[in-house]
RNA sequence: GGCGGAGUAGCCAAGUGGUAAGGCAGGGCUCUGCAAAAGCCCCAUUCGUCGGUUCGAUUCCGACCUCCGCCUCCA
């Protein structure tokens, strides 16, 4: 079977195939952070989704180019600069720097270029350019740029691929209503804004005066810079369809004349929203964790990418403490699993065993199917269980079994758990408790014990003696 | 109002026109001096409701109920 994945446009799973003649190498940009605070779980869940899907395709054999923006220069941005008193570069750097920290602590693999909106000022103009060349932009009488929707429509190009739209049946609410531009009609969107006071020192020159660009330009700028006119894989969150991605492409088809059969994107996917504790993240119902938040609770950025990857990407998915309390206990199922695995294997070097990756192939196969593909695991973690405890793994089938897991774990990305260092005081306790056992003093081994627990350490005795684990 | 998604055990969740994966919690057992966040085993005659098609439907069709998301800030 082949790799197949649902692709927004068709709003069906289709045969995944790249554009590369020779089928190997994939091009894939991600819509990536607004860098003007912390980001929240939410951001992230779409981050981990698209991380899985990099590195399946790796999995795959693929050549994956990797390619997520850094939105540096935007509204909000610009309204906290002034705030703070600060710079534009100060204020991004600071954000993009804790973004990446928390990507890196969620154990996503950096992306292979990570470009700034604000370092492609000159292929976003010359973009603009070809839009105002071809009609389908212009500048308004506020000197801004606009794209014409209806121009667009004009030269035989359809506006509303990703989402059915109905321009008659939309409610043009007060945020339309209140829009400050004169734009020629309300769904017209901004290319390039005319500076304005309120921007302060964020401007830069254009053949339409000092501005700066619009929300949706730079995408379509800096992904066919990186990836080319055409290219495979397109993901963001589903927020993003409309308007961000639907604009991407009125942008890159109005501006490129594209072969008939050849468009902007192949193949675009949409990561669903997280829901915390039932409702949409707001800040109003304060159910709007950041990474750090949850790493101050106690959890790992291992722990909530394993939580991440338990739903599907495209199912709704409820975030809750108590269900993040509880995969706990399944990823440690599974750590320790691999852990015997591991001492058993030893350092013996053989083909990963079939079973497991076969099952995993096929779920993953049928649009990262995670929740099949971690059934697979959890089978294969209850049969090697059973195998282990009743003796009858061999040092190679263990090496086997072990390598068939660090495949799907090149896909999972968990990792091994850091097991923390055992302190000296701690190895006292566990020795003199092993002492008074032997001495038969059962009295004083349990009085031990409760000390280990009261120090966060729970002692398990094993054939081959006591171990320690963290509570 | 328009568009889209979803309802499967206490909770999370996969799946199929032929009789329900997996995880958490719970129960039993094993190991143990006792234990264990160690291991094994058990745990839905039933898949929102009502009709229809069918030898047979949770799966297909229709209606209804409920929940959720998007409709120019948003991952």
């Amino acid at each position: 079977m082949a790799l197949q994945l649902f692709n927004t446009l068709t709003r069906k799973v289709e045969k995944f195939t790249p554009l590369d003649p020779e089928g190997r190498r994939v091009g894939m940009y991600c819509c990536g952070p607004t860098v003007h605070d912390f980001a929240h779980i939410g951001n992230f869940r779409t981050f981990v989704f698209t991380d899985l899907l990099r590195r399946y395709l790796e999995f795959r054999g693929y050549d994956v180019l990797h390619v997520m923006n850094i939105t540096d220069v935007e509204d909000k941005i610009i309204k906290r600069v002034q705030q703070r008193h600060t710079t534009l570069r100060e204020f991004t750097g600071k954000y993009e720097a804790e973004f990446l920290a928390d990507f890196d602590a969620l154990q996503c693999k950096r992306p292979h270029l990570l470009p700034r909106a604000t370092e492609h000022i000159p292929e976003i103009v010359a973009l603009i350019e070809k839009l105002v060349a071809r009609g389908i932009a212009y500048q308004a009488a506020d000197g801004s740029v606009y794209f014409s929707i209806e121009k667009y429509r004009g030269c035989g190009c359809q506006y509303g691929h990703l989402v059915n739209l109905n321009f008659d049946g939309m409610r043009v609410g007060e945020r339309v209503a209140s829009d400050e531009y004169e734009k020629e009609a309300v769904a017209d969107f901004a290319l390039w804004k005319k500076r304005v006071p309120e921007d302060g020192e964020v401007f830069w020159p254009s053949p339409w005066g000092e501005g700066r660009p619009g929300w949706h330009i730079e995408c379509s700028a800096m992904s066919m810079k990186h990836l080319g006119e055409s290219f495979d894989l397109h993901l963001g969150g589903e927020d993003l369809m409309f308007p961000h991605h639907e604009d991407e492409i009125a942008q890159s088809e109005g501006a490129l004349k594209y072969p008939p059969g050849r468009r902007f994107v192949e193949h675009w996917m949409h990561g669903s929203h997280l829901l915390v504790e039932g409702k949409k993240m707001s800040k109003s119902l304060g159910n709007f964790f950041t990474l750090r938040d949850l790493l101050g609770k106690g959890f790992s950025g291992r722990e909530i990418r394993h939580l991440l990857l338990k739903a599907h990407y495209r199912a709704q998915f409820n975030f809750t403490l108590d269900g993040l309390a509880g995969e706990r206990a399944s990823l440690a199922r599974l750590d320790e699993c691999v852990g015997k695995l591991r001492e058993l294997a030893d350092e013996v070097v053989v083909p990963p065993e079939q079973g497991l990756l076969m099952a995993f192939t096929k779920a993953m196969d049928d649009d990262l199917n995670v929740s099949a593909a971690w059934g697979a695991v959890f089978e294969w973690v209850t049969e090697t269980n059973r195998k282990l405890a009743a003796n009858q793994l061999t040092k190679p089938q263990a090496a086997a079994a072990l390598e068939a897991w660090n495949r799907v774990d090149e896909v999972f990305g968990l990792g091994t758990a850091k097991t923390d260092a055992v302190p000296a005081e701690v190895q006292a306790l566990v020795e003199a408790r092993q002492a008074a056992r032997k001495a038969k003093d059962f009295k004083r081994s349990d009085e031990a014990r409760d000390q280990l627990k009261a120090l966060g350490w729970v002692v398990e005795d094993t054939p081959k003696g006591p171990r320690v684990k963290r509570l």
